[in-house]
DNA sequence: ATTAATCCTAGTAATCCTATAGGAATAACC
DNA sequence: GGTTATTCCTATAGGATTACTAGGATTAAT
C-alpha cells in the first residue's frame, strides 16, 4: 500500500507545479483544501519535501512554496524514496538500503529474492521515466 | 514492503514443489526448520494456502502437504493476492478490488493515479509471467 | 502590534503485523 | 485402545507503523 503521506505529497507537488507563477507562492491551506488534506499533516510533509530539496519557503505573511527544480527534472523515483522509503518490496533487494534476510542462509537459493528484483526492476522503470512533469500532463487531460 | 506471511508462503511452497515426492508429504515442521520459519506461523500461512487451493493435506500421524497442482501451473500473482492481497498500491487503481478514493472528486484528475496505474500494469507483468516452477528453477541456480 | 504564514516537537488513537497459546480433530501404529 | 504425530482452528498479545492532532515557536508583511 502507498501510504497516505506520499500520496498527498505527490498530489501536492502536482499542485504547485501547475499553480506557481512567478511572484506568488503557494500556501500549505490552499493546497490542503483543493486537494482534500488534512492541513496539520500537511505541513508536515511539506517539510519534508523542503528538507528534501525538491521545494523552497518563506515564511511569514505572504510566504508559502515554490518548486526549487523545474517539474521536468523531478523523477518521481525521488520523491517516492524521500516520502515511501525503499523502491524494493525487500530489504535483501534494495539498491539503496540494502540488507541481509535473518532467515536465508543463501540468498541466491532463496525463491522470493529472484522474483523480487524483477518486480523492483519494473517499478524503478516506471518511477524513472516518470517526472513531475508527466504527472502534470497525464492529470490536466 | 512485502509482509513475512507471503514471504514464508512462497518459501514454503518452493520448498514443497522442490521436495515433494509421489508418496511423502512435506511437513510443516520440517518446511519450518529448513528455512527459519516459526512453526506456528507458518501453520497459519499453509492453512491460507490449502483454503486458496494450492495445496492439499492430510491430517494425523505421517500426514502433510503436497501440491495440488503442477508449479508450472501456479501464477505468482495468484499467490501474491491470496497472500499479499491486491497487486495495486492504491484500491483506486485496483482491478480485483477497485474502491474510490475519498479525497479525489476526479479520478482522472489525480496526478497520483496514472502513476500507480503504470506501477501495477508493470507488477503485474512480471507476476503473471513468473509460475512456481520458474522459482524453483531460478532458486536452485 | 497584529496578522498570517511556515517550522518544529511531541503525543495519540487506530490499525496492522507477527507471531504465540492452547487445544480440537484426525490418522497411523504398536 | 492408547500413544503419538500431525493438521486445523480460534483467540489474543505485544510491537510497529500510520495518520493524524495539539500546541506553540519563529518569521515576515502591513
Amino acid at each position: 500500500m502507498l501510504s497516505r503521506k506520499t500520496k498527498y505529497g505527490i498530489k501536492a507537488l502536482t499542485y504547485i507545479a501547475r499553480e506557481q507563477r512567478e511572484d506568488t507562492l503557494v500556501q500549505i491551506g490552499t493546497i490542503a483544501e483543493s486537494e482534500n488534506i488534512s492541513q496539520k499533516f500537511l505541513e508536515s510533509i511539506m517539510l519534508t519535501l523542503k528538507k528534501a530539496g525538491f521545494v523552497s519557503s518563506r515564511k511569514g505573511k505572504g510566504g508559502g512554496y515554490q518548486l526549487r527544480r523545474e517539474p521536468k527534472d523531478i523523477k518521481m523515483v525521488e520523491v517516492m524514496r524521500v516520502l515511501e522509503g525503499p523502491v524494493a518490496m525487500l530489504p535483501c533487494v534494495s539498491l539503496n538500503y540494502y540488507e541481509r534476510c535473518a532467515d536465508c542462509k543463501d540468498e541466491d537459493a532463496c525463491s522470493v529474492h529472484s522474483l523480487m528484483i524483477q518486480i523492483r526492476d519494473n517499478t524503478l522503470l516506471v518511477l524513472e521515466k516518470n517526472t513531475l512533469a508527466d504527472l502534470v500532463a497525464a492529470a490536466s487531460s
